[in-house]
RNA sequence: GGCCACGUGGCGGAGUGGUGACGCAGCGGCCUGCAAAGCCGUGCACGCCGGUUCGAUUCCGGCCGUGGCCUCCA
């Protein structure tokens, strides 16, 4: 049994989908004008062992799991105009690397992954619905949102829209009724992109193109919609409105998932202060996988502080359990541990299904033989339902991070190796301890077993 | 100002009305030529003040502190 918490109804809800043969899980995706910062990587993370999970209990086939591209925004005018490079080439790239880097998250492709562009028709026809229903009204070239006509409106994020402007300094455009009405669709300059529509050549507000792709990729009312924290208002708040307002008052999403924050220090990782560490930095220091387990470290709903510290750590702690799966030779795939699936079906517990995992691995370590084996494989079919241990033991011990230009060779740490064991053939153990430790400052770890010397990378 | 989270041992981080998280680091021991890895052992932890209770870190109230949203943002 799956329980999620659930942002609108504030509590935790069993999770059973409308239809097991159909689940549907949207999440809101990247804006394609820069590099994606590890922030938003979380959510990529958290959603993606999310349907891992979901793909476990209902079957691969039937969980359909859609993030979008947002591929027309001011931001990315103003990008193209800062670089000169035309918008497409601009979104196509950083949607490849973000595709890309989540690969090397061990993050699994979505279903599907739908843009804005591809859906403008879409777009246009619920605002038209919109307009139709009452909801929306045309003014200057817009189509604005009507809040006051949803009566729901402020449910999610816990107050209502005047609350909110009270406290906000925002300059109101002339063109609303009201001040908390939002942007359906807005004009174009002749140098902007646009697209031809009922209300003259223009583009969509950012929040209704999630509406218009969750409508079109998944249906009317899916099962979980997810996101950050900080999308709750307005964007989601908005998506609502829409939707709910454009189906007949059908809503929109059954479950309501945000995950919490990346801090760094004493604040929340954002682009607008500046303080962000980058998945393609951070790619060349350490293992996509190590930082998953970073990432995961933490339930998802709270915030986590991303620190040196806390990659060092999960490094090490990966480190025990492939020392496990190096020396095992795990047997053929088995069931996943309850202890594990337990722990993900609660609201995704990471922390205690980390912990299982250790203990996992205390119960193969204390084994030998055949048991050993299979209880191996116990530990890597748990990993695995997280997305770790993907690596072959070998090689995750041996990797050697891009970022790392002047690192030894594997045929240079060989060599050296030989000399240092026919050192100590001779008992000439100054020269052993020598070369152990100029391995040592490279970064090259050494041990002694029954079977002569083996050695991994720091 | 409005709304919402959170405050656990040196650090990260779960959880619970009444012995245990788990991990990292530390310390002692076994093993080792010495290490490393592994194993065993080890630490009066639950922001403050009240209340409920036989008993609260866990429930309730207040206070203090930290962070987030209210503007683009995972």
């Amino acid at each position: 049994m799956i329980h999620l918490y659930d942002s609108l109804a504030r509590e935790r809800r069993i999770f059973t989908p409308a239809d097991p043969a159909r689940v549907t899980l949207y999440v809101c995706g990247p804006t394609v004008y820069n590099h994606a910062h590890i922030g938003n990587f979380r959510a990529a993370v958290v959603f993606d062992l999310l349907f891992r999970v979901l793909r476990r209990r209902y079957g691969a086939e039937a969980v359909i799991y859609a993030r979008n591209f947002t591929d027309i925004d001011d931001k990315i005018i103003k990008a193209a105009r800062e670089t000169g490079e035309p918008i497409e080439a601009i979104t196509e790239k950083y949607a490849r690397i973000y595709d890309e880097e989540l690969a090397a998250f061990n993050c699994l492709a979505p279903t599907l992954k739908p843009t804005a562009t591809g859906h403008i028709a879409e777009m246009i026809d619920l605002a038209d619905r919109l307009l139709a229903g009452g909801f929306a009204y045309a003014a200057d070239g817009h189509v604005l949102f009507s809040v006051g006509k949803f009566a729901e409106y402020g449910r999610l994020s816990g107050a209502d829209a005047e609350e909110r402007l009270a406290g906000a300094r925002v300059e109101i455009a002339p063109y609303k009724e009201d001040a908390a009405d939002f942007v359906l669709w807005k004009p174009s300059k002749a140098d902007e992109p646009g697209w031809d529509s009922p209300w003259g050549r223009g583009r969509p507000g950012w929040h209704l193109e999630c509406s218009a792709m969750i409508a079109k990729a998944l249906g009317t009312t899916i099962d979980i919609h997810g996101g950050g924290q900080d999308l709750k208002f307005p964007h989601h708040e908005n998506e609502i409105a829409q939707s709910s307002c454009a189906h007949g008052g059908a809503p929109l999403a059954r479950y309501w998932l945000h995950n919490g924050f990346l801090k760094m220090g004493a604040d929340k990782m954002s682009k607008s202060l500046g303080n962000v560490a980058l998945p393609r930095d951070l790619l060349k220091k350490h293992h996509g996988e190590t930082l998953r387990f970073a990432l995961l470290s933490a339930q998802y709903r709270q915030p986590l502080d991303w620190t040196d510290e806390l990659i060092e750590q999960s490094k090490k702690q990966l480190d025990r359990f492939y020392r496990l799966l190096a020396e095992a030779r795990p047997a053929d795939a088995v069931d996943v541990p309850e202890s594990i699936t337990l722990a993900l079906e609660d609201d995704m517990n990471t922390p205690e299904a980390i912990a299982g995992l250790h203990e996992l691995r205390d119960i193969a370590m204390q084994m030998e033989g055949e048991p050993k084996r299979r209880a191996a494989a116990r530990l890597k079919a748990a990993g695995a339902l997280m997305g770790f241990f993907a690596s072959d033991p070998e090689f995750w011990f041996k990797w050697t991070p891009a970022g790392e230009a002047g690192a030894l060779s594997p045929e240079k740490v060989e060599a050296m190796l030989a000399e240092r064991a026919a050192a100590r053939k001779t008992k000439d153990f100054k020269t052993s301890d020598r070369i152990r430790n100029d391995l040592a400052a490279a970064g090259i770890i050494i041990e002694d077993g029954p079977g002569g010397a083996t050695w991994r990378r720091a």
